[in-house]
Order: structure tokens, then C-alpha cells, then sequence
DNA sequence: TCAACGGTATTTTATAATTTAAGACTTAAT
DNA sequence: ATTAAGTCTTAAATTATAAAATACCGTTGA
């Protein structure tokens, strides 16, 4: 019923390598050198340094810290493994969610899910929250959680939204610099895409990862910080969507490649309005085929 | 250690309120039909009828259920004063930030703000991770958060996404059908601000009001759950915003409402392109007033 | 006979106690 | 005088736990 004194661990095996090496009769840095060395507070230190000369690996007298034996290795304390980060937690999520057709309304048991995910509740209760901001889950009426999740609404929404992020980034694009980097990334970007279209029938598979360093690469020319934290949220949810959702991924895969290059195409020779309606076009593709195959699927 | 007993009282003080009204010798509801009238679950309506038992004001038996004596009035528990709700924490939050000037970068001690807004600290924890993804709040390395604030950058940014929302609504708004209830809402809106124009001089604090309901009116036609709730933190700050800083609130408003007659006009005129530059130019407007009166507050 | 009801047991949620960690301030030593 | 150590207060994180929700099952009475 305290938090885990994990970083304490940490510290006593950071201090026992560094007496090992240091060896006997050596003398250890100030508390506050070691604090800041090791990112944590002088109160950490302190309690590992008391813990060694408990355990009689060193001596220690106010600043005077000897060491006075090397540690064997049996003295090393075994520190729990980290819990997954909110980030981790967020894809652990979301691959949850899509990987097993969760379907909407299902209740979210906070005490379930951070036990499947060996996370602390308490970061579940975080990530549902912030999730609720984009409507993804909702607060039920008598407390827990319930999953909006996938519906078809959910889709369309956030494809359209996708849409206008998309599309305000390629305008703003247009105004960049002659030698801004964009410009070579999408001389690169089409190299690739004609190579990957070369042998689409075997690595059809990589065509995924190029898809999101192309939206990232025209999305990326915005500086804002919503535009961003929406872009990230919005492609986990495509990323993590196509993942389990294969069934005509070389065809699709074949003509996304296809729009993406006319795209790119029309950004090379600075003709905005060609870009613009390429793009239109592609976002288009893709709500369709999200939606396919989320029906497909008989989802929701 | 342990959830609040408010609900288990609440349900009590109700059943008191029941017994009176029916007096001695009568017999109360089914436990599923007082649970569901109350929208508690059973458990909690079981517990406050064992507790009406204890205190001989019923005698429970089975499905038997009869009132003994009519309850006096210090029999009703007094019930805590309800927290508040996420909504109202989040106007209090934003309320404190504006009102004393927190700079950015200052440190959010959870049990503090917990303590100040009379809110359980749990619900602090979710509020600011929510925000955290609006970019308003960060978590700092070793625990704990940092306000990130009302930054010249952040305002840049949050004026500039507003701008990429608003003309995307406004594109909306031209493909709605005549009879849409948009086109009457513009010209009543017309009126308003004709009205208002004339008694600028008296009134100019009625403008707060008039601009939220014009900008809504227009992001409204946008049935999009992430624009909704972009635009909510959106204008949730410029409210609190403006109503903090009011130097030159006259000269300001009688500038805004032109600007927004421009605009209207020009969507009544069904004229798109005319609508968009003068809403863009409105913004435009807003963004240097924002961007101003943080200047000459040496604000940051 | 069967639908509604109450009894019981099992989760699940929300909260507060508890412990670790952080940080501010004070004192001591070089 | 400057830097480090000692002391103490406060905050954050996590678990233990009471309260509430819910699922299940036997019972009652129309």
C-alpha cells in the first residue's frame, strides 16, 4: 500500500557496480553528485547509502564513505521489471481492441485490463480518461468505463478529420523554402515507392511502413501541437486497424502506391492544386476501405 | 481506504422521504423497483433498508416490508456537499490559471489544486492527463507535472488550429440544404450584432457573449466528435482569456462585430470565397489581440 | 408454471492509508 | 565562503479495503 521502492533498488545496484569497481578503500562522491549522477532525489541516495553500510559494504561516516568490501553477487537486489509506459499502455490498448473485435459498449474492467497488461490501475484510469477526450471510451453512468470504440460513426469522423489535418498540412507545405529538407525527403519517397512497386507481388508487406512515413513526412511540416497529438493518435488507429484487417491488402496496398505517387508528383512540380485533389482522392480510398472492412467484418 | 458512503445515504434520506409520505403501517416497493427508481444498484438499497431496520423506523422481513413510525427530522443523515464535476474542475482550472497569471513551466502539486478546487485528488490526476494531451500541462521526469501554459507559442498554435477548424466548417456550411435551420440562425445573428453596433458604447460587454454564440453557431454545423471537442478547449480558453484581459474591450468589440458582419453577410450572400478571406481576417484579428494583450501583460 | 423477488456470493470501483521520494532549509566541515 | 551533510516537511504513487454493482440461484406467490 506505498509505491515500489523500485528506485531505490536501482541505486543500490548502481552504488554496489560502482564500488566494485572502485574496489576497497576507495572513497564514494558526495550524496549530491551521486543524486544528480543517478536523476533521482538525495533522499534515494541516502537510504541506498545507509542500506550498504547496513549490509557492511561500506562505511559511512558523514562524508566519509569508504568502501570496504567488493561486492559479491549475491549482494545485488533484483529490481521488478518497469511497468509498460502510458505510451506502451496506449498500443497495448488499442492492439487489444482491434485485435480481438472488442465491440462497442463493451464495459472496461479497469482492474481486468491492468492486470492483462501488468500495469498499474491507476494508469489505466488515466489512459481510459484521456482516451474520453476523443470519444474513443466513455465514463458510465454509475462509474467504470464502457468502449465506444470502432463503429462505423467512429470511422467516418475520423477520416474526415484525418481529411482536413491532411490537406491543411499540404498547403501549408507549398509555402516552405526551396532547400527545406521536405523537398529531397519527397524525392526519396518517390524513389521508394517506384522501387516497392517493382516487386509488389512478394513485399506487398512493406508497403505499411511506407505508408506512414509518407503521411508523417507531409504531416510533419506542421508545427502545432494539437495537429500533432491528433496525427499520432489518428495513425496508432490506422496503423493498428490495417494490422488485422489483411484480406486485400496487395491489391490495395498496389493503388495506394499509386495515389501516394501522383501525390508526390504533384507536390515535385509545385502544382498545388493537383496535390491537393490527389490527396482528396486518396483520403477518400482510404475511408472507403477502412469502412469495407470494418463492415466486412461485421464489426461492431 | 474505501469509496464514500454518500451514495448508501442518499438512498436512506430517500426511503425517509417515502415513510412519511405513506405513514405507519404501510409497506414500500420491491428492492429491484426502489433500485431502479433511486438508480442505485440493490446492494445499496438493501443496505439502507437493513439500516432503516436497525433503527426500528421499518421492520424488514423478506418481501415484507412495513413502515413502523413516521421519521423525525433527526433522522436524516446529512449528506455530503457533491464534488465537483469534471466539467466544472476543468473551468475552475482554467479559471486559476488565467485569473493569477501562472506562469509556464510551473510545477502542479496534484494535492494542492485537490485541496483548493475541493476535489478529490484521483480526479485532478485524470483532468491533468487529459489536458496533458492538449498539450496545456506535461509530466515532468520524476513524477508530478508542469504547467506548460499559456506560452506566445502555445497561443500561436491554438489560434492557427482554430483557423484550420473554423474554415473547414465554414466550407461545410455552404453544402447544407436551403431549409437547414443554419441560414435563419445567420440572419437572427445579423440582427443581434445590428443591434448590438448601435449601443456599442453602453453594451460592450454584452459582446462576450454574442461572439461565442456566433462562433459556435458556425463550428456547429460540423458533426465531427473531434472537432467538437477541440473546439470546446478552444473556446473554453478564449473565454477565460478575454475575460481577464479587457484593456481595450470597447475598441476591440466594435472591431469584431464589423468582421463578423462581414462574414455573415458574405454566408448569406451564399458568397464562399467572400466568407472564407473575411473569416480568415477575422482570426487573423483575434490571434494579434490574443497574442497582444499576453505581451503587455508580460505574460509567460 | 413461471415471472418476479429476495438471499447470497463474487467482482469491481473508488478512496484513503501508507510508504517512498522529493525538495527546502539548517547545520557543519573543509 | 563554499560545498556537503543532516533534518524535516510535503507530495506522489500504489495497495489495501470498504462500498457498490452485478451475477447467480433458490423461493414465493399469483
Amino acid at each position: 500500500m506505498a509505491r515500489t521502492d523500485e528506485r531505490l533498488k536501482s541505486v543500490y545496484n548502481q552504488l554496489l557496480d560502482r564500488c566494485s569497481t572502485l574496489g576497497p578503500e576507495a572513497h564514494l562522491p558526495s550524496e549530491l553528485a551521486l543524486a544528480t549522477e543517478m536523476q533521482v532525489s538525495r533522499t534515494v541516495v541516502r537510504s541506498a547509502l545507509r542500506k550498504l553500510d547496513e549490509n557492511s559494504i561500506i562505511q559511512w561516516n558523514g562524508r566519509n564513505k569508504t568502501v570496504l568490501r567488493v561486492p559479491d553477487s549475491g549482494d545485488w537486489l533484483d529490481v521488478a521489471s518497469a511497468p509498460p509506459t502510458l505510451d506502451q499502455l496506449e498500443s497495448n490498448f488499442f492492439d487489444w481492441v482491434l485485435r480481438f473485435d472488442v465491440p462497442a459498449g463493451t464495459p472496461l474492467n479497469v482492474t481486468k485490463l491492468a492486470r492483462d497488461f501488468e500495469a498499474p490501475s491507476h494508469s489505466l484510469q488515466e489512459l481510459l480518461a484521456a482516451l474520453s477526450r476523443f470519444g474513443l471510451v466513455k465514463r458510465r453512468a454509475r462509474g467504470g468505463w464502457e468502449l465506444v470504440g470502432f463503429t462505423e460513426e467512429f470511422a467516418l469522423e475520423l477520416s474526415d478529420f484525418r481529411l482536413v489535418l491532411e490537406l491543411n498540412a499540404l498547403k501549408q507545405l507549398f509555402n516552405l523554402p526551396q532547400d527545406h529538407p521536405i523537398w529531397q525527403n519527397m524525392q526519396d519517397l518517390k524513389a521508394q515507392h517506384l522501387a516497392l512497386a517493382e516487386e509488389i507481388e512478394e513485399k506487398y508487406h512493406d508497403f505499411s511502413r511506407l505508408d506512414e512515413a509518407f503521411h508523417d513526412a507531409i504531416s510533419g511540416v506542421v508545427k502545432n501541437r494539437f495537429v500533432i497529438e491528433f496525427q499520432r493518435v489518428i495513425s496508432l488507429i490506422f496503423h493498428y486497424h490495417y494490422q488485422w484487417r489483411k484480406e486485400t491488402e496487395k491489391d490495395r496496398n498496389r493503388a495506394a502506391i499509386s495515389e501516394h505517387l501522383a501525390i508526390i508528383d504533384a507536390i515535385l512540380a509545385r502544382d498545388e492544386d493537383a496535390a491537393i485533389s490527389a490527396a482528396e482522392e486518396h483520403l477518400a480510398t482510404a475511408k472507403k476501405t477502412l469502412l469495407e472492412s470494418m463492415r466486412s467484418h461485421e464489426f461492431v
